[in-house]
DNA sequence: ATTGAGACCTGTCGGC
DNA sequence: TGCCGACAGGTCTCAA
C-alpha cells in the first residue's frame, strides 16, 4: 500500500510532530529525508527499510500500535476521526500527491537513519537471526542456534538473533503446534552428533505454518482471530484426543500460554 | 558473555 | 455511571 505513492516518489516536506517515539530521531532527521527519493521499500524481521538515493536508509518499527494512514493531498491532516490525530508524530508529504501519516498511540514505534553501507554494523540489524519464512532458516539453523543456550526455548523464540519476527503470540502458538514445552530449555533441541533433533525438526516447521497461517489470515475476508493456546487460560486444548487444559504462566514478564499434557 | 527483570506508554477492561 | 488499577505488547537498559 505504501509502495505505489512512496516508491520513486521524494520526500517534499516530513513534519516531526515531537521530539521522539521510544527513542529520539536521529539528529536532522527531518532534512536529512527531504528532497531524498525512495529507492525501494524493504521489510527485514518487524522493521520497515526504505532505501534512499542518499544511501542512506530508513528504519521504522510499528512497536505495538503504530500504523500508516493514506491520504491524496488536499484532504488536510485528521480526516475523520479528530482524535486520532492526536497521535500523529510523523507527516510524510511526497512528491507523488500522497501524505503518509505515521500514527502511534503507545509510542513503541521508532525511526532511525542508518548511513550508507552501515546495515552490517547497526546494532540491531547487523545482528538479526534468518527470517523464518525464507530458505535460510530451518532444523538446520534453528538447532545451530539453540546449541549452548542455557535459556528456555520461548526466551530463545523472542530472541531476534535466533530468528528474526517472531513475537509473544506466536512464540506461544509455535511451541504448541510443535508440542513442546516453553520452560524446556533451548538447548535439548540443539544439535546433536552433527544432526538436528526431531524437536528442531518440529519446531522449525512450526514455525513456518504458525506465520503462514497468519499471513493467510490477515489476507482473508473474515479475520477472526482463532489461536490455539495464546489468551486461552482454563480453555480446553484443540489437540484432537488431548483433553487437556491451557495454562498461562509468565515468562520473562510475558505471558506463555500451552497446553500441560500434549507440550512436552 | 549470557541471561533475566524492569522500564517505557496508553487504550482497554474488570471490579467496585 | 465513573473512577482506578492491572494488563498487553517489543525492545532496550541495567544488573547479576
Amino acid at each position: 500500500m505504501l509502495e505505489p505513492v512512496m516508491v520513486h516518489a521524494l520526500f517534499t516536506r516530513v513534519l516531526i510532530r515531537r521530539p521522539d517515539l521510544r527513542r529520539p530521531f536521529p539528529p536532522r532527521f527531518g532534512s536529512r529525508l527531504t528532497g531524498q527519493t525512495v529507492v525501494a521499500l524493504t521489510r527485514r524481521a518487524k522493521y520497515l527499510l526504505a532505501e534512499l538515493s542518499s544511501g542512506d536508509t530508513l528504519l521504522v518499527h510499528l512497536g505495538m500500535s503504530g500504523w500508516f494512514r493514506l491520504e491524496r493531498g488536499t484532504d488536510g491532516p485528521g480526516a475523520g476521526a479528530p482524535d486520532s490525530a492526536r497521535h500523529d508524530h510523523v507527516v510524510f508529504e511526497m512528491s507523488s500527491g500522497a501524505v503518509v501519516t505515521f500514527n502511534d498511540p503507545r509510542r513503541f514505534g521508532s525511526m532511525d537513519l542508518v548511513p550508507r553501507g552501515q546495515q552490517a554494523a547497526h546494532p540491531v540489524l547487523g545482528r538479526l537471526g534468518p527470517e523464518p519464512l525464507s530458505e535460510g532458516f530451518g532444523a538446520e539453523a534453528l538447532a545451530g542456534a539453540c546449541t549452548g543456550k542455557r535459556t528456555s526455548l520461548k526466551a530463545a523464540l523472542l530472541d531476534q538473533r535466533v530468528v528474526a519476527g517472531l513475537g509473544n503470540i506466536y512464540v506461544s502458538e509455535a511451541l504448541h503446534l510443535a508440542g513442546l514445552l516453553p520452560r524446556r530449555p533451548a538447548s535439548t533441541i540443539a544439535t546433536s552428533s552433527g544432526k538436528p533433533r526431531p524437536a528442531a525438526d518440529r519446531l522449525a516447521a512450526a514455525i513456518k505454518r504458525v506465520l503462514t497461517l497468519a499471513i493467510d489470515r490477515k489476507e482473508s475476508p473474515d479475520r477472526v482471530r482463532r489461536f490455539r493456546v495464546y489468551d486461552r487460560a482454563m480453555q480446553p486444548c484443540r489437540t484432537r484426543g488431548c483433553g487437556g487444559t491451557i495454562r498461562r504462566v509468565t515468562q520473562a514478564g510475558r505471558s506463555t500460554f500451552y497446553c500441560p499434557v500434549c507440550q512436552r
